[in-house]
DNA sequence: GTGAAAGCGCTAACAC
DNA sequence: GTGTTAGCGCTTTCAC
């Protein structure tokens, strides 16, 4: 930086400010510090900016799997979201571990972020301490809260479960079933599960007979799930299943088990993911606002950073109902 | 630090050490040092480290989509491979886009990088230019190929088309067809579709009937890919789809035509994404070697941070048709 | 709008 | 095994 101050003439504080904030310097030397950086292919440091500011062009995102494509447009719309702005997003995923993420959250607090984003409203409280004590803004998502470490931005799980259990209801579901994956710890499911089973029990209905899998959601696990249910109890006539890839696998196993869906037996998914729309009969399910989780959050964070806007703040997305054939 | 050096009564190079290489430093000065740590809540600046070094303790990895799950198993792996030894990923996706991943690459090496990690061999020559000025470890992945920029762990394309194409001519498919997505951007499918035509030419076929599908893999892509194929050619009875997510939705599209499948028609994915074992039927694809390549590379990429081994080198994994009754 | 001086918090080289 | 010294390459006051 020095050389290019030399080579244009100015000093080194004139070409760091053309670098963060053209705008501040006059035409005329921005011109002139471009062309020196041009001619000694000078390469900005941003390590040292981040040393000298004690803040890096960074944003940490910290996700519990990235193999779980509901959080896939979640990043892809941040990323967009953020593109041009200067900051570059850090990943890493914590596998639904609390542990892994307080280890995540420290070691990306080490870079002293612009920003962090999490996963979730449950930390463990060492993982609030030391988001609180870094003084920067914190978005939290996929979930609401009425306390949010600052910022929320999601949508209800348990509404989820009452949406599907109304749906069902309607639909003229006499037995209802649930299969999830994973219960232990993703909560998310969790609240998902509750919302649906309370929602039957106070309207009459039977406690809906359960399958957790335990492991990651899966086709394979829905499937081997539903053989279970059935053999459980036979006369299930509708199945909420926590993940679309369960509901997949509840598909071909129904198919296997000389079910017709849905006439004999209603399937219910969550997350829309892509192939719901072409599978056969195609699948009904409940549509998270992935996308525009992460398109609020790019808009909120570039209001943050500018100064636009305070924290603080839960942002409810809501979801909706897909209807489709297999309900 | 230096706070923490006067508590323990030692030198801040010692604490330094204390925290890089406890090994080198006396067990008791260690546990002094631990202590004051622990008092004053001590949290390392890894950024004033990477300055200080010139090189940070950071992995940049770049691949094309984050929701194409092929990747997701690398990753995973990775992450596992590289899980305590000090490093942490930083993750970047390109989007398929050479031009995305010159501007990724160029951001990553302004933050110092241990090493990084691309995907296939070819890229601007301006990425490779940087990348060898940087001087760091370079690991391309998921391809092969003579002239790697540093090392490469992957497998050959062509030989998966080849693979399939065998398969096909032994299960006496006499019509072959093929349903590819993004073919204009992801030249990895490109290979695999001229390894399978070549093949097919080879030993005297026609040459397979093509769908090039614009956007991403996708069922709802590859439902309608299907269509297309047998309304173009209605005799083709074998066909070559070059993602497990094209084949799901060509496996319902078959359904919905009454093409029984493996009878009337034989269907192929690859990816073995894990919904594949649980279709009706099972669907036959070829397995890429996903997380071996995110073993593999953990394990080079330790023994070159550590000296251990010199750069250098194209590492041939393989790939493995897994035979179900899709075909 | 621009510049001079003083660090940011650590690591590396070398000496002991 | 441990300490001393001299930066790493920027940004941030504050002054003009």
């Amino acid at each position: 930086m020095a050389d290019v101050a030399r080579l244009a003439g100015v000093s080194m504080t004139t070409v760091s400010r053309a670098l963060r904030k053209p705008d501040i310097v006059s035409p005329e030397v921005r011109s002139r510090i471009d062309a020196a950086i041009e001619r000694l292919s000078y390469r900005r440091n941003l390590v040292a900016g981040a040393l000298a500011s004690a803040r890096s062009l960074t944003i940490g995102v910290i996700i519990p799997s990235i193999i779980n494509s509901f959080f896939a447009a979640t990043i892809e719309a941040l990323e967009e979201g953020m593109a041009g702005s200067g900051y570059q997003l850090m990943l890493g995923n914590t596998g639904y571990s609390a542990e892994a993420e307080r280890q995540l959250v420290s070691s990306f607090l080490a870079w002293s972020p612009a920003a962090m984003v999490l996963t979730g409203r449950r930390h463990e409280g060492e993982t609030v301490r030391a988001l609180l004590t870094s003084r920067i803004p914190v978005l939290e998502m996929w979930e609401l809260s009425d306390h949010p470490i600052d910022m929320i931005v999601g949508f209800s799980h348990p509404s989820v479960g009452q949406l599907v259990f109304r749906h069902f209801a309607e639909r003229g579901a006499r037995r209802l079933g649930f299969i999830g994956a994973y219960m232990d710890r993703d909560y998310r499911t969790v609240d998902r599960h509750a919302g649906f089973a309370e929602a039957a029990l106070q309207a009459g209905y039977a406690p809906p007979t359960e399958v957790r899998l335990p492991e990651r959601a899966s086709a394979i696990g829905g499937a081997h799930g539903l053989a279970t249910l059935m053999a459980r109890d036979p006369k299930v006539d509708a199945v909420f299943c926590s993940n679309d890839m369960i509901a997949l696998g509840a598909l071909f196993e129904a198919g296997r088990l000389g079910l017709s869906v849905p006439k004999q037996l209603k399937i219910c998914g969550f997350g829309d993911l892509e192939f719901a729309a072409a599978s056969e009969p195609p699948l009904t399910t409940v549509r998270p606002p992935g996308r525009e989780i992460g398109v609020q959050i790019s808009k909120l964070l570039r209001a943050r950073l500018d100064g636009t806007i305070e924290g603080g703040g839960s942002f409810d997305l809501g979801v909706e109902l897909v209807l489709r054939a297999s309900t």
